[in-house]
DNA sequence: TATTGTTATACTCTATAACTATA
DNA sequence: TATAGTTATAGAGTATAACAATA
């Protein structure tokens, strides 16, 4: 283990408290475009592609269909998604970008990338570039 | 902003769900020990320093004074901490490890650092000795 | 009066199960 | 019967405020 660096912080103890100080970061950031840490991660999973399933977007921003309905009406409400049935099958709704959805999601999310700069400004340019690097490793490890 | 990698899901989106999936993992660790997140925490605290307050303690760990009182109770129940009256000022108490408490914090760390190298080891050796460093910078600004 | 620890309360988030409507 | 969406309920986790003991 020569060279390993054990003595450190344990990893989960790490990613969590950064995970968190993120989150208190970005949120008056996502209140000051009016939308909650949920609605943007919906508007983000939409903007990559439509989904044909209430149940297929909520698995890929990691939450139970039940916890996103409350936050789709919203969306809806505010004309930033459309959610109509599928005349094929009437039981699905397709969820997909409104023109508004996107710019407030486009807009949210310049506010997000310009915060977490300022976090990475930390670290030396190399080491960011190699930081994020990993991180998508990681990310895509773990799904 | 040419090389910046920028076409990546925002940074707070992977932190989030590296550090989720990491406690995923290690619940069932803790669990084999027979100690919850909070108390590992605790444990993990109290290893490098006594500490003379609760509220110190929680401060700590990120965590609420109200919140560590039943983790302290269970703790000191089992032997795992003492938690004596400071004779100089008897509003505060003292917290130290016990020998089986530390005994038992080195050994679920042990675990927790294997499963953190499983995780690790998708990344090649330099990368990851990179992405620790840079990790430990982040997490040591964020305090 | 200020501070440490504690208790009580309320609030948010999340998970589970039951219901409807379609197929 | 099986699936998508919805609703209702309960549970865990968390934050806030009020309280007792001590300084």
């Amino acid at each position: 283990m020569i060279g390993d660096a054990d003595d450190r912080p344990d990893l989960g103890a790490m990613l969590v408290r950064l995970a968190r100080s993120l989150l208190v970061v970005e949120k008056p950031i996502l209140e000051a475009h009016d939308i909650s840490m949920w609605g943007y991660a919906v508007l983000t999973a939409l903007r990559d592609e439509p989904m044909r399933t209430q149940t297929a977007l909520a698995r890929s921003i990691g939450a139970d269909k039940t916890r996103i309905i409350a936050i789709l009406d919203e969306l809806q409400r505010r004309e930033l998604i459309d959610r109509d049935p599928d005349p094929a099958d009437r039981r699905v709704r397709l969820l997909r970008l409104t023109a508004s959805g996107r710019a407030v999601q486009s807009e949210a999310q310049a506010a997000i990338r310009a915060a977490e700069a300022t976090l990475l400004d930390q670290l030396p340019p190399p080491d960011r570039q190699a930081f994020l690097q990993a991180l998508v490793t990681l990310d895509n490890a773990a799904a």
